[in-house]
DNA sequence: AAGGTGACTAACA
DNA sequence: ATGTTAGCCACCT
């Protein structure tokens, strides 16, 4: 089991109508640090594997796609279709979607 | 095959 | 308080 594996495993796992950030899945996946890997991982295998990647957002709430293939506008739309609010500027509010590995909310 | 980059985060000065 | 350095593993050239 790659660590790929575990951060396809952990981002299935993000409820939908949450979001969380690449720190949170690199820890649920075993790597405190490995918050770029998260990122790049999703960037290779979110379309090939399906993944929920507009779920995963960096640590500021703010869609860090620098990727123009991964528009930002499209995270946007599929966060706004499962209920989260997003900001005009891309922004979700962590305080009310911001996801940590359980079902509930931040306390 | 080896080296460099990457959707980031946290710690140190 | 802000700015810079270090770290992670997989994919691409």
């Amino acid at each position: 089991m790659n660590f790929k594996d575990r951060v396809i495993k952990v981002v299935r796992q993000i409820p939908p109508g949450r979001v969380t950030t690449y720190g949170t899945v690199a820890i649920l996946a075993g790597m405190p640090r490995g918050s770029r890997l998260v990122g790049g991982v999703l960037h290779f295998n979110s379309e090939k594997y399906n993944l929920p990647w507009q779920r995963i957002i960096n640590r500021h709430g703010f869609i860090s796609t620098t990727c123009l293939e991964h528009p930002k506008q499209a995270q946007k739309a599929l966060l706004e279709n499962e209920g989260v609010e997003v900001s005009e500027d891309f922004i979700v509010d962590l305080k009310k979607y911001g996801w940590r590995g359980r079902e509930n909310k931040l306390t």
